[in-house]
DNA sequence: GCCAACGTTGGC
DNA sequence: GCCAACGTTGGC
């Protein structure tokens, strides 16, 4: 069972989102980076655990934890040529984009903000990639010590 | 296969 | 709205 950090911008989902969401899960769609569709996939796997970052908002930060119910499928929002994340370069028969289905596990009580995590990226997240200079990767793996540290935050 | 130009991300 | 950082594209 591995650990991942997914971004969303609140403005486009949310946690909350994923709440109000049918039985509280979601496809994680519009992911188009290469790196961070490999990662979706062929390694985030059915009941792995992922923190749900807020980027690009007021208070950037992770506002939950969801876990992984299916693993990596085609991204359908690709192929809808009226939609935002429409990809003409990916084809049904050899999709692009890839996306997972995740469940809301539970919202934290208040978000664990990027101003809070920074200061422990000299040490106990030194490994944490949301916190490497320059890092843009929307989907990205956790390792289990810096996951239980992250919890201890709350 | 290199690399400049361009677009996007994301914090501030 | 700015801009650093970095991924992608496309000409060569």
């Amino acid at each position: 069972m591995n650990h991942w950090l997914l971004k969303s911008e609140p403005d486009s989902f949310s946690i909350d989102a994923l709440a109000k969401s049918p039985k509280q899960t979601s496809a994680w769609d519009g992911v188009r980076n290469f790196q961070a569709r490999n990662m979706l996939r062929d390694f985030i796997k059915k009941d792995d655990l992922a923190f749900f970052y807020h980027s690009s908002c007021d208070v950037p930060g992770i506002a939950g934890v969801v876990k992984i119910v299916k693993d990596g499928y085609p991204d359908k929002t690709a192929f809808d040529a009226k939609h935002h994340h429409y990809d003409p370069d990916s084809k049904t028969d050899a999709p692009r984009w890839y996306v997972v289905d995740v469940k809301l596990v539970r919202k934290f009580k208040r978000i664990i903000t990027l101003d809070e995590l920074r200061p422990h990226a000299a040490k106990a997240l030194k490994d944490f990639v949301l916190l490497r200079r320059g890092n843009r990767l929307s989907v990205m793996p956790v390792t289990k010590k810096d996951w239980e540290f992250v919890l201890t935050l709350e």
